[in-house]
DNA sequence: GCGTTGTCTGACAGCGCTGTCATATTGCTT
DNA sequence: AAGCAATATGACAGCGCTGTCAGACAACGC
């Protein structure tokens, strides 16, 4: 005795209707009668019914398959956002497609065309930096593939884009190092080509501002994302005369690079340079001492990704007016001075 | 102009024969002449034509949706492990659905009968521990889904796993230790639940016989996996009487744990004590000082899953005899005494 | 009451492919 | 050369759904 999946068809006969009303109801088109509405849906209900995704698409000609395309060395950062996504992707019956894509290779744009081509995707998430290539966008715009971009750093608010307070976090997170009493203060800045890491420059110099603290020059390095990067940043910093006596990076990689170099060269962290970083990787944690760091609610922002776009998909509208709040993850990395 | 997808009719057309002959071609029945089967090809290659995964589903009933499945707290594993699944299935037009499972949800087996059933996939890749749940092969069995396992614990090896050589390469690194002139060796075992990490317990007592040396039971802790787990077991290790001068962990997050409390309780690494890890996360580079670590090839080995899981599913024979191989990753964690 | 909108609902074709089964073709045997 | 099995190919229905369009029905004004 095989339990077949019941089918468009048994709902139809079940309520009495056409399989053609039967499909307005799972679409969600309106023009059906309040009353023949709740026939059907009791009929779903009793026959367990599950609209079958392939005779959907195939019929439809439109998919509800989504991408969730990343160019992030990070695993942790995109796992954390994959997971958001997936979860409300799972429950909207949506699939999400998974792939890497890099800005580095030349002909990535048509990679992605490819991509979009060959698994007939209905709309993209974009993790960052991808979601601040025009280019990108540009494409899909073309290609007529709604996106929702996550954390972009380009000018304006848009409605297609999850942001977080990136901007102010950072702040915070520079107010708290001055209220502990720390005056010289060094930024180490995140790769150039990430624009939404402006945001933690800005962060970091509205702060120093506010704070009516001077910007050196040359407490401000251009570092490039990686632990290598900082291992260089951290060098040059330790070099100067006068010393800065608190270090904030743009990411928590560069952080422990700089650290790694601080306790190399024989000085103490926190006692000689306190440090924090962004992020909130496991090594924040794991690091001696522990990293004070600034964490994102990457799953929400997944989540929130996916809502977007599947609403859009969907013509709904949608508004989430509360943005996801970061926040700061002290450890013993910073101490009064 | 809009440039539609060709058909397979168009295929059909072109290649002067009938659609279910082009059917037989993409799908590699036999019983197709030679000379008909370049003809199609020809066709196909010239339409650049590309069947519609849709209504080869809905046709024949079999998707081409492959299960990537993980109970896994380390991001960085599995996100290693799905850009081999993904690279392969993306070549292969098979699609991947990634979805966690957590063993510790009591009812985890309907979970994922539901997702079998919602997603209509045909194969699965468990990742450990998943990979040693009976129950969970069970399941799949029942319900006829081909599976392979990665590092499965288990007994003898079968044909529907991926491994590596996690024993040898634990053997090797104890050995490394050992030629050190350490002698005294800990060792922290992996979560007992992982029955695959029983290998790296394996490999560390049998490099301690091979070189005669004694297995104090004090030496030998019960780990749990985590960070916080590896700072208890440091703690047990260094309050001992007579101290080991090495501690290997099954690893990274405990090896690190077991750091930080050495480091914290005043004694040095690797001066005082050396330590080695297992799996070569991030965090043991950053470290300080850097782990000496091994690392598992994982991105072969999820390229590996895929491969036989999809040579499995079209019911070709598949024979790649040899196992990826782990590495030794020596840095400077590990003191000659 | 009747015509006239406007609102619901259903019949039906067809999305692109594969399974079944019948038919055509080939190769081999004698 | 005829006969037969083995092999190769094709016709056709149908997978489960949605788009189109026409038909049924309700509501409304006069």
């Amino acid at each position: 005795m095989k339990k077949k999946q019941s089918t468009i068809v048994d709902v139809a006969k079940k309520a009495g209707v056409s399989t053609k009303t039967v499909s307005r109801v799972i679409n969600n088109e309106n023009g059906v009668r309040a009353q023949t509405l709740k026939k059907v849906n009791l009929a779903i209900e009793q026959l367990n019914y599950r609209p079958n995704v392939f005779a959907q698409s195939l019929a439809g000609g439109r998919t509800r398959i989504i991408g969730l395309i990343y160019d992030n060395p990070n695993p942790v950062y995109i796992s954390h956002i994959m997971d958001g996504v997936l979860g409300y992707c799972y429950q909207k019956e949506y699939a999400v497609i998974i792939h890497p894509c890099s800005l580095a290779d030349k002909d990535y744009l048509s990679v992605m065309q490819q991509l979009i081509k060959k698994t007939r995707l209905t709309g993209m998430i974009l993790t960052p930096p991808l979601s601040d290539s025009r280019e990108f966008l540009n494409m899909l715009q073309q290609n007529e593939i709604p996106s929702v971009l996550i954390s972009p750093g380009g000018e304006k608010s848009r409605s297609d884009a999850v942001i977080t307070n990136e901007y102010e976090a950072t702040k915070e997170m520079i107010r708290y190092i001055i209220s502990k009493n720390h005056q010289k203060i060094a930024l180490i800045k995140g790769h150039p080509e990430h624009v939404a890491l402006l945001k933690r420059t800005q962060g970091y110099m509205d702060a120093m501002s506010e704070a009516k603290l001077e910007i050196k020059s040359e407490y401000v390095i251009q570092g490039y994302n990686s632990y290598e990067s900082g291992l260089e940043c951290g060098t040059q910093l330790i070099k100067l005369k006068d010393k800065p006596t608190a270090i904030f990076a743009a990411n928590d990689e560069m952080a422990s690079g700089v650290m790694k170099v601080i306790l190399d060269s024989g000085y103490e962290v926190p006692k000689d340079f306190s440090i924090a970083g962004f992020d909130d990787t496991p090594v924040s944690q794991m690091l001696n001492p522990p990293l004070s760091t600034i964490k994102q609610p990457l799953e929400v922002m997944g989540e929130l990704a996916a809502k977007k776009l599947i609403a859009e998909l969907e013509g709904l509208d949608f508004f989430e007016n509360q943005k996801p709040k970061s926040s700061l993850i002290i450890r013993e990395s910073i101490l009064e001075r």
